[in-house]
DNA sequence: AAATTTAATTAAACACTGTTTAATAAAACA
DNA sequence: TGTTTTATTAAACAGTGTTTAATTAAATTT
């Protein structure tokens, strides 16, 4: 049947579209101020027509946080030529730190906005594949620093968690606009400063 | 002059009665859901009325994260029997965890939501004392824990930013429902288990 | 080729939202 | 009592996500 093939084609280039568009939108906007219609109006349809193709607002969010997890995996992958684990670690926080600042929109939904998740409890399957694949690789690789010595007497899973946190919290802070009103010595700094605290922490441990 | 005092009087009733509703409405169903319309509705007063109180929603709920800010405080209190800074480090940390835990949605609130800090932007003084200030006792406790011989070789701020990032980060993934998402080993106790990873950690140091 | 069925699209409506404006009611002052 | 200030409100504005029913277009069957 070459005639649904086609159909089903052009359904997946207007769902990548309104995706597209969406993208477009909220980066300039942010979510909240991203509408339905102004979605629709961009590829010229009707806001009614969007529901066809996703099943409420969430579903297009967890869509677009997907693809920053493309991207973040993507920026991951230099880490394959970095051998030593403790190194890895630090690079794969640096790498973190880093995606997370130049793009503090997308980072704020991939891991700070409700809507992604949100979405996922409304379907059958709620887990986050996409974040437990990114906290996996985490832990793989403090999993194998414990391996060559590091972090004696520790447990992989809340060390990971604990290492996670610390990043998130760092940037996520800085994105919801939490050190900019406190008068820190060095304001645009301190997120680079409260890295390499840790990792003169690692590096003790 | 006793009827302008009166005036105030009454004024500052009806305005902290906007606040225990709005507080009553948040606490049930989250900020976003709360609606200057339901506000004015559980006082029996018109819509626009709030506005004679409030510029607009973003100062109620500034108003409202100081409450929040006010409760965290006075958990604090217990902190001044703990005479090593070590320990009242820890305590303090414990406390601040318990606190985001059981008051999921006022810490969401208070370091999370950005309705709090974008009224500070609207004001001319947009300084945020309340988590300055709330900052500044912690930067004291790890500059005793410094005098007292502990973290060798680290500055006080970034080592304090970094630590304020891992409590803020452990909760902020909970609160924002990242955790429940991933597969861990022990979901629920996963906070408690990195918050003794931490404790582990600082007492290396 | 015509009739029927299926799918895509849309206009309109629903029930909301925060906020502003202009009119009204109430209180205080002269 | 008349005037001014203050408080309150109804109504409107310009939006929001979502649903429904009607319409148009396309594909399939007769």
């Amino acid at each position: 049947m070459g005639i649904a093939d086609r159909k089903e084609r052009e359904k997946e280039e207007l769902r990548a579209s309104i995706l597209e568009a969406a993208r477009k939108l909220f980066l300039e906007k942010g979510v909240e101020k991203t509408s339905i219609r102004n979605i629709a109006d961009l590829i010229e349809y009707s806001p009614g027509s969007i529901y066809h193709y996703f099943r409420d607002k969430n579903e297009i969010f967890h869509a677009l946080h997907q693809g920053g997890f493309q991207a973040l995996g993507e920026k991951m992958q230099v880490l394959g030529s970095v051998q030593n684990p403790m190194e890895r670690l630090k690079a794969m926080g640096s790498i973190y730190i880093r995606f997370a600042m130049e793009n503090p929109d997308m980072y704020d939904l991939m891991f700070i906005k409700e809507a992604p998740i949100d979405h996922l409890y409304d379907q059958e399957h709620c887990d986050w594949k996409e974040g437990a694949g990114a906290f996996d690789t985490l832990r793989q690789t403090i999993s194998q620093c414990i391996d060559h010595g590091y972090f004696k007497g520790h447990d992989v899973e809340p060390l990971s968690y604990m290492i996670w946190s610390t990043v998130h919290g760092m940037v996520s802070l800085n994105i919801r606009k939490r050190c900019e009103v406190i008068d820190f010595e060095d304001k645009d700094q301190i997120v680079n400063l409260g890295l390499q605290s840790l990792f003169k922490i690692l590096d003790q441990l």
